[in-house]
DNA sequence: GCTTAGGTTTTG
């Protein structure tokens, strides 16, 4: 758009100038002088009729006094307009409009004698890369601004340095959609790659959300204009500056070079189009790039996946949640769960949610979602970011369904996008909701369910096991194969302790939420407890920040510190502590590291390129361990925890001797047992309700490992894993199903004794039993 | 004017 009316409403703009132009005085119009980033000021005393010139080109003349200067001798300047920009400005140029003409080419005025005016005169057209804007001040009279690009830099990424505002394009890695910060801004967090391969994770605020970039997808390439570099955390981190603006592009080779962005003032010449063009296609043999994004119809149980769809019904639920009811125009090949809403909160077109009630699907957005989730507007386009597939069922339904789940927080971009119905997945979109027989899909509501089993890929696996399983057994056991089945009602019949093995029916469990089965247990006293959460653990760090590295500690001969000052307002001191092997710093990935001082997010951020991280606090003489309510120790994802009864701390320095092995393996046991800790470990706790036609019993499944072949301590940070476990069930016990048609296992089971004041009871415990090869 | 978040899945 090369002009444009620009409202100013009670004398202020909508957009202020461009804040890299400054203005230039008459008299600095010049040969000779640089007129980069600047602007010249002056009203419009006379204007002469729109022409053509011999070559068919529009042309444009008007004459700019410069009121600074009105009693000097000269005082006016002749401006040339050419081209489309001509024939644009005649239409809004009238005499005592203020005019700012910005990057314009300055050449000899031709006519400086005749006319009396400025020996130059200043060119501008729109080829050369300007854009008009004229800004309505008022009924009176007008500002013009023809702005010619100004030379931008652009910094590449490896050549970023702490404290500067940069221009500067990169490839999206990573993005998070914007949304509701706690603060008063919408936050936007972008990480850009480039061809120095180097990233840069930018934190982008702005109270207006449109002033944020408009990133719809990762491998969109954004140009970044006056973005402040900052280091944080030893890395460079990019964020909002004054003046900060954005342009988004497709990133796909080929598709047009068309600039998102909410900027009515912007350059874009044919360089800039070369650079995203050269980035598209370095983009294309460097980064790996996600193939189509998947369709309701592709939807898996237990994963995250983004969705493009449109909003045809919302409702609230609750104060945490909020309903989004939305369709892609394929069918989910699962049943899919409905939430349970009151009719008159059901926001969206009657006619229209009954016709696609079999292809929309139910979204539930929690916490920081429902404040976006509440405005959007019903038929408006939406990409939901990292939405979870769970697979549940309900105590009156035959077969599980899935539920889609858009949970709080904003991990892994997790977010609502609306997207509008220019973007090119829209226009596709739209087209293939128009083309939607929706006939089809309400003959697929008659089918028997029998047919529609065959779509459900789960059911179809469960039939199969269920026909192996009317022999063989989905458990294994790994032990005692001599011994013969007993009947759980002998069992039940019988003192304790004893041993069985037993051929039965899984008829229900518990918990039902997995991830709830996993505890730390202390094989010294014994005791079960649950698994700390994050917080306790960022809770206990926060306090330890208020213990200062003792300097006194650092560099021993079997370690060698660093320390810093952070350089936001709580000046907090981090120290870090590398532990040596033979004199010798070791390889990253087989270091154990101290750090004193540290957060949360650092901790984490140590264990992904160091083997271990023990958090650790300054005393007078030696370090020491933080609250046993912490993990002592962090390796990889998992968190290491001692049990408070039957740990007796050592000074640190006890790990010494550990480092000076000839080839210190840094194993959790060894490390837990030289600083004096009793290491928790981490196991499955579950109870099994058993049946086999003679009775039924509960058994308590303790498993580290062995009977899901999955370590109990990586399931809470293994979302793979713990789908596989969820499979797993799903085998032994399938939702739903009838007692006749559930598998059979074979298991060992002891039972024992367990005696208080109060009472006696005999309880069971399952042993020596696995899960079979072919349902894992 | 200052903060917000600072990528690393919830467990409803």
């Amino acid at each position: 758009m090369p002009v444009q009316l620009l409202k100013i409403i009670k004398g202020k703009s909508e957009t202020s100038l461009p804040s890299h132009l400054q203005k230039e005085d008459l008299k600095h119009l010049q040969e000779g002088f640089d007129h980069t980033n600047k602007y010249f000021q002056g009203i419009v005393i006379l204007s002469y009729p729109l022409t053509k010139l011999g070559d068919g080109t529009d042309f444009f003349k008007v004459v700019l006094q410069d009121l600074d200067n009105s009693c000097s001798r000269i005082n006016s300047i002749n401006i040339l307009i050419y081209g489309k920009m001509a024939e644009d400005c005649a239409k809004v140029i009238h005499n005592g409009d203020t005019c700012l003409v910005a990057g314009f080419k300055l050449k000899k005025s031709p006519t400086a004698k005749e006319d009396g005016r400025h020996g130059c005169h200043l060119e501008v057209s729109e080829e050369a890369g300007s854009a008009i804007y004229v800004r309505e001040y008022s009924v009176v009279f007008y500002i013009l601004v023809l702005s010619v690009a100004p030379k931008y830099v652009y910094t590449p990424l490896n050549h970023l340095k702490d404290g500067t505002i940069v221009n500067l394009y990169g490839i999206v890695k990573f993005f998070k959609p914007p949304y509701v910060s706690k603060g008063t801004d919408y936050c936007s967090v972008v990480t850009l790659v480039d061809p120095s391969n180097v990233k840069l994770t930018c934190t982008l605020f702005n109270g207006n959300l449109d002033s944020l970039p408009k990133i719809y997808k990762v491998g969109d390439i954004v140009r970044f204009h006056r973005i402040k570099i900052r280091e944080y955390n030893g890395q460079m981190q990019g964020i909002t500056s004054a003046g900060f603006a954005s342009l988004t592009f497709d990133g796909t080779v080929g598709a047009p070079v068309v600039p998102r962005t909410s900027s009515k003032v912007y350059t874009f010449m044919d360089e800039e189009q070369k650079t995203i063009e050269e980035l598209r296609i370095w983009a294309a043999s460097n980064l790996s790039i996600s193939g189509p994004a998947a369709k309701l119809s592709d939807v898996q149980p237990m994963l995250f996946f983004d969705l493009t769809c449109q909003l045809i019904g919302k409702a609230k639920v609750d104060g945490s949640s909020f309903l989004l009811k939305v369709w892609d125009g394929t069918k989910c090949p699962y049943p899919t769960w409905k939430v349970p809403v009151e009719a008159r909160d059901l926001e969206g077109e009657k006619v229209v949610l009954h016709q696609l009630r079999n292809l929309a699907v139910d979204i539930l957005v929690y916490d920081n979602h429902v404040q976006l989730a509440k405005s959007l507007k019903i038929g408006s386009f939406l990409r939901i970011y990292s939405i979870h597939t769970k697979q549940a069922s309900a105590d009156n339904e035959d077969v599980s369904h899935i539920e889609f789940h858009l949970h709080g927080g904003t991990c892994y971009g997790r977010g609502i996008g609306v997207l509008p119905e220019s973007n090119p997945d829209i226009k596709e979109l739209k087209a293939f909701l128009e083309s939607v027989d929706l006939a089809d899909s309400q003959r697929m509501e008659s089918m028997s369910s029998l047919e529609f089993d065959d779509t459900f890929n789960s059911v179809t696996d469960f039939e199969s096991h269920l026909e192996r399983c009317q022999q063989l057994s989905v458990t294994v056991l790994t032990d005692h194969q001599d011994l013969s089945n007993t009947e759980l009602k002998t069992i039940l019949n019988s003192t304790a302790p004893r041993q069985y093995r037993i051929r039965a029916k899984l008829r229900t469990y518990k918990p039902q939420k997995l991830y709830q089965s996993i505890k730390l247990h202390c094989s010294k006293c014994n005791s079960l407890q649950e698994v700390p959460d994050g917080d306790k653990f960022d809770f206990i760090l926060r306090g330890s920040v208020n213990t200062a590295p003792n300097p006194e500690l650092h560099n021993t001969s079997w370690y060698d510190s660093v320390m810093w000052t952070t350089r936001d307002q709580k000046q907090r001191k981090i120290a870090i502590h590398f532990v040596k092997h033979d004199e010798m710093l070791q390889q990253p990935e087989d270091t154990l590291l101290m750090i004193e001082g540290g957060t949360l997010k650092e901790v984490w951020k140590l264990t992904k390129r160091f083997k271990c991280v023990i958090p650790v606090r300054s005393t007078e003489d030696d370090l020491e361990l933080l609250d046993l309510s912490a993990p002592f120790l962090l390796q990889g994802n998992i968190k290491y925890y001692g049990c408070k009864q039957c740990s007796t701390p050592k000074p640190v320095r006890s790990l010494s001797s550990i480092a000076a092995e000839q080839q210190p393996s840094w194993e959790p046991a060894e490390i837990a047992q030289a600083l004096g800790i009793e290491l928790l470990q981490y196991v499955f706790v579950m109870r099994f309700t058993l049946v086999d036609g003679t009775g039924a019993l509960n058994a308590y499944l303790f498993d580290y490992e062995k009977f899901f072949q999955i370590p109990a301590s990586e399931i809470l940070t293994n979302n793979f894993l713990q789908q596989k476990m969820q499979m797993t069930m799903n085998t032994l016990c399938p939702p739903g199903r009838k007692l006749d048609d559930l598998p059979w296992l074979e298991c060992f089971i002891k039972s024992y004794n367990v005696r208080d004041e109060m009472k006696h009871q005999v309880y069971y415990q399952i042993f020596d039993t696995t899960v079979a090869e072919d349902v894992v």
